[in-house]
DNA sequence: GCCAACGTTGGC
DNA sequence: GCCAACGTTGGC
């Protein structure tokens, strides 16, 4: 099993739109990035679990815990001519784009903050840390989740 | 709103 | 294949 962070937008997609979601499930759609896009499409697993990063907002953080549902699957937003997401370079015979399906296991009672995440050395090698960095999947090490999980308690 | 950093595009 | 220009991300 591995573990993941996935950033999304709040304004866009929250962990409680996640939580309002039928079967508290949802499609993560959306991804444009193709490093991204190869470890969804590659690396990702049913059953792995990912932190819901809130990202562009007024306090960054992890939010929450969700799991992957199943295998990566073409994201047809990308061949939706009305979506945000659409790719014309796109088709539903030839996809581009790949997404998972995600579904809530936890909200933290209190999210754990990027600032507060940046105190520890134990996490500076995360690439959420990195200067720049603006990966929107990226893999987490099984210490650095345990060592997070633990902040959030 | 600013701006640093990065990814993508497209001309050559 | 190079690289400048452009668009996007995302913290502040």
């Amino acid at each position: 099993m591995r573990y993941w962070l996935m950033k999304s937008e709040p304004d866009v997609f929250s962990i409680d739109n996640l939580k309002n979601s039928p079967r508290r499930t949802a499609h993560w759609d959306g991804v444009r990035n193709y490093l991204a896009r190869n470890l969804i499409r590659d690396q990702m697993r049913d059953g792995d679990l990912a932190f819901f990063y809130h990202s562009s907002c007024a306090t960054p953080g992890i939010t929450g815990i969700m799991e992957i549902i199943g295998a990566a699957h073409p994201d047809p937003t990308a061949w939706d001519p009305n979506s945000p997401y659409f790719d014309p370079k796109s088709s539903a015979t030839a996809p581009r784009w790949y997404m998972v399906d995600v579904r809530l296991r936890q909200v933290f009672k209190n999210s754990v903050t990027l600032t507060e995440l940046r105190k520890y050395p134990q996490l500076e090698q995360m690439p959420l840390l990195r200067r720049g960095n603006r990966l929107s999947v990226m893999p987490v090490t099984p210490q650095e989740w345990d060592f997070i999980e633990k902040l959030a308690e």
